[in-house]
DNA sequence: ACTCCAGTTGATACTCTGTCTCATGTGACT
DNA sequence: AGTCACATGAGACAGAGTATCAACTGGAGT
């Protein structure tokens, strides 16, 4: 099932309704290769000819973060993106070359974490984890 | 030695001017509990009578990053804040009621990225730790 | 197929954050 | 005290994201 596809059923069962927009901004992010901002996804839209608002793709972001479709990232420079993703607690290794990012699971952080609370007396409610690097075909230094 | 002092002292190791603003700032810096904004910052020195530029406080924060003297956070909710920390590698464990933030050292996440990033195929360049909760004070229902 | 209406949209104005420019000011070294 | 590169302040500017509101439309009901 493409992620547009995906995308589309989770708007539909969480009781939103599928207008075309909605459909063509699912597309839009489906077709994204790695993060990408909301102003990328603006003039992906508009070189595309679709007629989309600047604040509809922005609600419609929006939405999908809700629905765990998509996830904001906040980049080593302070840049807000997002990246497709399944709507599951994970957390993302991006690429700092190419942007495109990979989903790793909790892997004894939680344990980590538990730790932490108890020692420091905190009640941890959530947190974020996000690593960057290089992955293995940008770091090929040009094996063209 | 209080934080602004220390932080003076490290503008001036570092080959910067020690200028009438950028004592000001390390002074409201310091004065902060907890995280806090530039906007926050910035109204906090006219609230003071203090006649300091608002780029003037974005410069100087730059420039305190760059230090290490302060470190950028992303709340959850998207907002970019700062807070002030001393200049080694560590995260930050952030109450989401009073804003005051702790540092942790690094506890055994070193590992798991070395992992993370051996199985992956990533070089991992920099992570991103930040954890929110409820602080013991905090989490206690107004035990006045 | 037609109607209806709440949810949605697009245009626009607006706020807020952060940056840039440039003339003026001032640390710090001599 | 004089000098000059670094720093500052004011204001213009750009971009992100939000608010407003009239017009539109998906989809449920008939």
């Amino acid at each position: 099932m493409s992620g547009a596809a995906r995308a589309v059923e989770t708007l539909d069962r969480a009781g939103y309704r599928l207008t075309a927009p909605r459909r063509a901004v699912a597309e839009l992010v489906a077709a994204q290769e790695g993060h990408f901002t909301a102003a990328e996804l603006v003039a992906d839209a508009r070189a595309r000819r679709l007629s989309i608002g600047r604040a509809t793709i922005f609600r419609a972001l929006d939405t999908f973060a809700a629905l765990g479709l998509v996830e904001r990232v906040d980049l080593p420079d302070g840049e807000h993106a997002y990246v497709a993703c399944d709507p599951v607690h994970h957390h993302h290794v991006i690429c700092t070359v190419c942007g495109r990012s990979l989903d790793i699971e909790d892997m004894g952080l939680g344990s980590i974490l538990g730790d932490v609370g108890r020692r420091l007396g905190f009640r941890i409610t959530s947190h974020r984890l996000e690593l960057f690097g290089v992955c293995s075909a940008c770091d090929r230094p040009a094996t063209t």
